[in-house]
RNA sequence: GGGUGCUUAGCUCAGUGGUAGAGCGUCUCGUUUACACCGAGAAUGUCGGGGGUUCGAAACCCUCAGCGCCCA
């Protein structure tokens, strides 16, 4: 046993210690051990990225899990990496070399694409380095990257796949445009917001046959092929079929009917502009509208034929309301207009739908099954009231957009044949000659999806993906339960044979500042994980994450809280100091619990509760719950209760009994904090245990036969009666260092811990001739002390006063109960007994304190 | 507009039928040899409003109000 410094710095001793466990090689799963598998891959963050605060949350929680079944005897993997992040990092390479005056188109694909693996190598993943600094007990060996080989395999032999089952296809369709990053986008990576914009409303045709539209977008009119109607609507029923004129372009234009519609919104009448938004597309192609493009890739006007080619959109739009306006055709204009608007994800680039040929995944039957295998609870989602959200995604999912018009990320693997022919090449496949290859690459996603199997090395029967797969559970945000989640449900479930990825999604909510709200960089109200590592240490900073985490809700993190966590460490580091300079030892065998004091059973108890609840807490993923019962049991039961009762004995006998409880209760107590806690913990069970490591250390077992209610409710009356006493004092306006002369009357039962409170309460044996000038009474029991001078007649008539409302209050209530007939007809027996009893305890209250009133002496 | 959640102590939140809880903060006292990153004591709530079910409601139902999130 080893002498503990005598305070723990963080700075100092955490980075040793991920050294060490690295080196042991404790995070390095064996796929040929026969112990179970307890498998969870972390949901890969993006290589341009590094740890924010909700990375922090979500690691901490999956590493107190994969710590926890480890040390269950699970053969436990949490396997990292990263996600080759499309737009994002291609975004970056591109801000260098613009820097440089270059672009991509200067440097060519091949060229380009070298840069962005030389900038990976070089600076991407800070993220990894910031994992480790928060003690992530990861595989590294399995490190993975989307755009490694075997991944990229993987993505090569899906896509082939899904192709042939006809769930990948080629179309124009409207998708979401990046106007900035030029390229198509998902649904998902288009963030709807609303902004103040405009509502014009805009007469079409001239003389008999004139109609009114209104839009947000006027300079979209430029590509109208029609004008729309509901076909129920009496206003225009006689002009559907008719042509108007289409002011500015000077074409005619049919007047369609079609459901979607809605008369009451505007004029009810709405232009069709195919090319340029989803809802017009779908009624262009019912009813076969022209579908004329106005605008090039970069969102200006073109092929327009008027004078506002050349225009950006935003200019276009005022120039065209007005020429509009001096027409005399702008009827209405509403400003401002608050509407919701598509923006980019990435860069907040107002997003332009555009008709265009794109890939796409047939979604329809693959998320049906993703539906299904939670819906029939193959996997199930924690907490079960999210999963709403999951079905309401996956069973309305339209078609996804896979590709992107970018350099960096997996090329789709098709090649288009002289003559038109249309090939896709799995791995290890040549195209024949002359076929010239797709120039897109697939969204990040694509191969994100296949994560939870690609990084077991998929499509290869590996040992890893025998032992490991399917994944045991995802820890995630509720926020992306659409992205990652469902998308690797579906991929999951179509590439291994109807085996979900996972058997339990685990989502968390958002990392909150301290007053609830969400943090954003415009805000200023961001926390950066770092810093409060450096300030307060990582155990702390995972620890108030962890207490913050219940289930699927979001949480408010503040600085004075990630200090209050530093504060418990510090708490447990000088108990279990405390406790080695006492002899606390974990060597030899526990004393049998029957020849125990009150006091070590009653510690042996309460750990047993400890440890069963906790360890069902956090199987529940109720890391809030466990949390708080481990620090209540280690700062409230253990250091403010146990070892100030121990003290006395400690000092005055060889203790030996407690000395082994002592070092039992540490031992399991670090155990069981450990996998929130690693830091810590393992510095303190190594001294106090003189064992190799608490990452291999086995998990706390419950010792039911340590349950011991007499014993809880012994001590529960002693605490009573310290308590009692302190009040006392603290009322007399005694200090804590004053020593008092006293007597105990009372029960045989309670003897034995009388000088343990003695020693607690600083009070003296009774001298001979002892005379009490006060008494504190607790139930029966009485505890007479002779304060030195006058009591203070005025506070000790208001304790009991005060005590005496409480008491009365009490009885009222329970009197109130027992004379209701309808109460002690209808509720349960056991509730009758208790308030019977309760009034009982109150009338004998009320009766002591009325009669220690009544001998107070008169002022 | 559709869906969904929330409203409990100054702040952030637990608490799903039996006398309202925690952390942080606040006030008073205290250098008692583990810890001042500490100890002891204290104060603080018509559980958003109204109605209902029940012997009993913070909890279950209805309704109103306010706030939030997701989707469109």
């Amino acid at each position: 046993m080893r002498e503990l410094p005598s305070a723990f710095t963080p700075a100092e001793m955490e980075a040793p210690l991920y050294e060490k466990w690295i080196k042991a090689g404790y995070f390095t799963a064996d796929a040929n051990s026969n112990k179970p598998p307890f498998t969870i891959v972390i949901p890969p963050p993006n290589v341009t990225g590094s740890l924010h605060i909700g990375h922090a949350l979500d690691h901490t929680l999956q590493d107190t899990l994969t710590r926890m079944k480890r040390m269950k005897g699970f053969e436990a993997l949490w396997l990292p990496g990263m996600d080759h992040a499309g737009i994002a990092t291609q975004n970056v390479v591109e801000k260098q070399l613009a820097a440089q005056g270059l672009s991509r188109h200067d440097l060519g694909r091949e060229e380009f694409v070298k840069k962005v693996w030389s900038w990976k190598e070089e600076s991407g993943g800070a993220i990894l380095g910031q994992m480790r600094r928060l003690g992530d007990g990861v595989d590294w060996t399995r490190e993975s990257f989307t755009m490694d080989e075997g991944l990229s395999k993987a993505v090569l032999t899906i896509f082939k796949r899904l192709y042939e089952a006809e769930l990948i296809y080629r179309a124009e369709r409207i998708i979401n445009w990046c106007p900035r990053c030029l390229t198509a986008l998902s649904d998902i990576e288009v963030e709807h917001k609303d902004i103040d914009g405009e509502f014009v409303s805009i007469r079409y045709g001239d003389g008999d046959t004139q109609i009114t539209i209104a839009t947000t977008r006027p300079e979209t009119m430029l590509g109208d092929g029609a004008v729309a109607v509901n076909p129920n609507d009496p206003r225009y029923k006689d002009m559907i079929g008719k042509e108007v004129l289409l002011p500015l372009v000077n074409r005619m234009i049919p007047i369609i009917a079609d459901e979607l519609v809605d008369a009451d919104f505007g004029t009810g009448a709405v232009k069709v502009t195919a090319a340029h938004d989803p809802n017009d597309f779908e009624m262009a192609r019912r009813h076969n509208v022209p579908m004329v493009k106005i605008m090039n890739e970069h969102a200006v006007m073109d092929g327009s034929g008027t004078e506002f080619d050349g225009m950006d959109r935003f200019v276009a739009r005022k120039a065209v309301i007005e020429k509009l306006r001096s027409m005399g055709r702008v009827v209405a204009e509403k400003r401002p207009y608050s509407h919701s608007v598509g923006h980019c994800s990435r860069c907040e680039t107002i997003v332009e739908p555009r008709l265009s040929l794109q890939w796409f995944v047939k979604v329809a039957p693959l998320a049906k099954a993703a539906g299904d295998a939670v819906r029939d609870g193959r996997v199930k989602i924690e907490p079960a009231e999210l999963a709403p959200r999951y079905f309401d995604w996956v069973d309305n999912m339209h078609d996804w957009c896979i590709s992107r018009q970018l350099w960096w990320g997996h090329r789709i693997p098709v090649w288009y044949g002289p003559n038109g022919e249309i090939v896709v090449m799995g791995p290890d496949e040549v195209a024949p000659a002359g076929y010239i290859q797709d120039p897109d690459v697939l969204d990040t996603w694509f191969s994100s999806a296949l994560w939870p199997f690609s990084t077991l090395g998929w499509p290869d029967q590996s040992a890893d993906l025998k032992k490991f797969y399917p994944t045991s559970v995802l820890v995630t945000g509720y926020d992306i339960l659409f992205f990652w989640v469902a998308r690797m449900m579906i991929f999951g479930l179509f590439a291994m044979d109807g085996i979900p990825p996972f058997n339990v999604i685990a989502l968390h909510g958002l990392v909150r500042d301290k007053f609830g709200k969400k943090m954003s960089k415009s805000r200023g109200n961001t926390i950066d994980p770092l810093e409060f590592m450096d300030r307060y240490g990582s155990d702390a900073l995972r620890f108030s994450l962890a207490r913050g985490a219940n289930p699927g809700t979001d949480q408010a993190l503040a600085e004075e809280w990630v200090a209050a966590s530093r504060n418990f460490a510090t708490k447990l580091w000088n108990a279990t100091r405390f406790a080695m300079m006492n002899g606390a030892t974990v060597e030899g065998e526990l004393p049998a619990f029957e020849s125990l004091g009150a006091i070590d059973r009653w510690i042996l108890s309460r750990l047993n509760e400890t440890v069963t609840e906790v360890d069902a807490l956090f199987e529940a993923f109720e890391f809030s719950r466990a949390c708080e019962m481990i620090y209540h049991f280690a700062w409230d039961d253990l250091c403010d209760w146990y070892l100030e009762l121990s003290k006395e004995s400690f000092a005055t006998s060889d203790a030996k009994d407690s000395k082994r409880v002592l070092g039992f209760v540490l031992d399991q107590l670090l155990r069981l904090m450990h996998p929130v806690m690693p830091f810590i913990t393992e510095e303190l069970w190594v001294a106090l245990t003189g064992g190799e490591s608490l990452v291999i250390a086995t998990w706390p077992v419950a010792h039911p036969e340590h349950a011991d209610s007499h014993g809880e409710k012994l001590i529960t009356q002693v605490q009573e009666i310290v308590t009692e006493v302190r009040r006392f004092r603290s009322d007399q306006g005694i200090k804590t260092s004053q020593r008092i002369p006293a007597r105990f009357v009372a029960p045989a039962t309670i003897k034995p811990y009388e000088s343990a409170m003695r020693f607690v309460l600083k009070l003296d044996p009774e001298p001979a001739g002892f005379t009490p000038s006060a008494t504190v009474e607790i139930g029966k029991i009485k505890v007479e002390l002779d304060i030195s001078g006058t009591v203070d007649l005025v506070a000790e008539r208001a304790r009991l006063t005060k005590d005496l409302a409480t008491a009365q209050k009490d009885l009222a209530t329970a009197q109130v109960k027992l004379t209701n007939e309808n109460f002690m007809a209808k509720a349960p027996a056991e509730v009758v007994v208790e308030i019977k009893a309760r009034l009982v305890k109150t009338q004998e209250d009320i009766d002591r304190i009325t009669s220690a009133l009544k001998s107070l002496p008169q002022q």
